[in-house]
DNA sequence: AGTCTGTCCCGAAACGTTTTGGTTTTGGCT
DNA sequence: AGCCAAAACCAAAACGTTTCGGGACAGACT
């Protein structure tokens, strides 16, 4: 038994390359970073060093050398939905592209966990991040946890006007407003309208442009017929509850978000309601699975990947100094028509 | 214009909370983990430094000083599919309460984006990393990636006899042989089956089932009804469509996870076959819009959440030098009978 | 012969922490 | 007054990179 166990080591380091290769640890880095001049010679014998050795960079310390790591976060605020997953993987796509790692964060739309991974993420020393925000944020918090670093809004922006790079989403207004004429060119007049937390500058806005489409249709708006979710299935299924048992029941819902489009989905056919038939629904967001429910359903689909591709260019193009796209960058929705809205019954 | 501009400083150090709270950069050091003696007047200097400055610690720094980065990794192959975000889930929770961070993967069944992932984790210098292979990885390459790192299985385990920790998952023999019987146990005869690709274990474990299960009920096994996808939607819908339109029709389809019978059951509505009428679909993996399908999908349930929270507990308890369950560690699965299945009609 | 220009390589300092092994201060006890 | 232990603090050495400023050598040109 030796008293003086030698401490293993976990990692072979640059030096142990530099002692195998017969080089300076300068050289090693240098061949590394294939920069600056190495023989060919030099090189070779290098690589086999590396290679015997299965030597690993330690990007600790090179991110603390370089006070720079070439990672981005993305943080959304349900994994589950899939929107988010495709957000995601635009941002990773991009990301990828421009050589930037990311690192995932999914607040279940809760601001605690949302913190955490902010702080977790400032404290690896990412160099930027793109946020979609929890519903339930309180303020402009995040401001203190990430400091300055850089940040771009993704499909959510927040209420007050916090401090950021650039954002980008599609014309929330817009998108609404046009999924509602849709219905009210059906025949629809009475239309019930499901939405995310006021809190969110995104729900009020798509709420606005619902508002808007009422309006210039010069039909009178019934506020209770506007119910605020949380943009998830729990919340999609109450609210439609309680549209579908209240005296006057609506001949449309709108949901303003998948998740909660498919708790609506859920209400209707527990009440056994024929949809459309008697009742038609409009969900916002497209996903792979939506042309497999019964009935397919309708939505304003989003383009998540390049919201997400948008997101991660102009922060990366921010993090390297050039200058990018204007902000904010609206993209651009699309209705996709299928078998969940059609004509009122008439009475 | 200077010249010589100050170089911004993106960060600030615990040098400059020192200076501003007139303490040593230790005793920062000392209060900031809590531990050794620092008074109490010192203390609330330090915390109020802090709080002015907005320090965030450099958790490069730490990491490389300390050896270790209190984190793990999580790959799985397809984020989209919501049995491997209740893995990740499961992973995080766990990982939350023992106060190691996770850093999340999304290999895409595809071995290079698994591999760069790994090495990127890897070079963060994570912990270690519970990982679930993607199908069509060639072979034990993970290690050259991951070096002695520990690694633990989930769901799915490698073919070859990969060096691991341990691993976890449900008895899939099992759980295919019982669901196959409950197919048998309805009348089905002629049963097709859309497996995973056979590279994996997994995979392979529930064509056993199928099989042991075909072979106790006394019913020659067909083996052109065994069909090996790749564990997406886009296969599942081909190798249905393949079943369908064959001369002799299957009563029965089993698709061993969740993407593959989501695109058979596309397949069916395309061909327009009555569900479970004319062909019952059984599935793996449940999801939680499962019901909302018409017919709401029969499946087999695995215990994602708890998959993941168990994998990281093993993961977790070997890095901290605590002994721990033995592996591998088999859950229970449990049949959820909904809607899509029902006896044969008769000929 | 001297000078210059490349090429190839190296030593040492820095990045922001934690830890080790101190030193100083305090106050209680003879 | 003298001593001692405990309490409170600190300086310096790591951790594994990259980069800066040179140095040695070779060949080309005056």
């Amino acid at each position: 038994m030796k008293s003086k166990a030698k401490r293993v080591r976990r990692h072979v380091t640059i030096r142990e390359v530099a002692k195998a290769a017969g080089a300076s640890v300068s050289t090693i880095s240098a061949a590394l970073n294939n920069s600056d001049y190495v023989s060919a010679d030099m090189r070779s014998r290098i690589e086999a060093a590396i290679k015997t050795l299965k030597y690993c960079p330690n990007d600790l310390a090179r991110g603390l050398r370089l006070q720079k790591t070439h990672s981005i976060a993305i943080v959304v605020p349900d994994l589950s939905n899939n929107f988010y997953i495709e957000l995601v993987r635009g941002v990773k796509d991009y990301s990828a592209s421009a050589s930037y790692t990311i690192l995932i964060g999914d607040s279940r739309e809760n601001w605690e966990e949302e913190r955490n991974y902010l702080d977790s993420f400032h404290r690896r020393r990412v160099d930027g991040v793109v946020r979609v925000p929890a519903m339930n944020t309180t303020g402009g918090k995040a401001k203190a946890i990430l400091g300055n670093l850089p940040v771009v809004y993704a499909d959510r922006h927040p209420r007050e006007h916090d401090t950021h790079i650039g954002r980008v989403g599609v014309d929330n207004t817009q998108a609404a407003k046009s999924a509602t004429s849709y219905l009210l060119s059906l025949g629809h007049r009475d239309i019930g309208i499901i939405t995310g937390d006021a809190s969110s500058g995104t729900s009020r806005d798509r709420l606005r442009g619902f508002i808007s489409a009422i309006r210039s249709a010069k039909i009178r708006l019934d506020r209770s017929m506007i119910h605020a979710g949380h943009n998830d299935m729990e919340s999609g299924h109450f609210h439609a509850m309680q549209l579908l048992t209240r005296g006057q029941r609506p001949t449309a819902i709108f949901c303003t978000n998948n998740m909660m489009a498919l708790g609506a989905l859920a209400a209707i056919q527990e009440i056994g309601l024929a949809c459309p038939e008697e009742i038609s629904l409009l969900g916002f967001d497209d996903f792979y699975w939506a042309t497999l429910l019964r009935p397919s359903l309708t939505v304003v689909r989003q383009p998540a990947r390049e919201i997400g591709m948008i997101a991660a260019r102009i922060l990366i193009d921010h993090i390297e100094g050039r200058s990018s796209i204007p902000t904010p960058a609206l993209l651009k929705t699309q209705l996709i028509v299928r078998d969940s809205c059609c004509p009122p019954k008439k009475m």
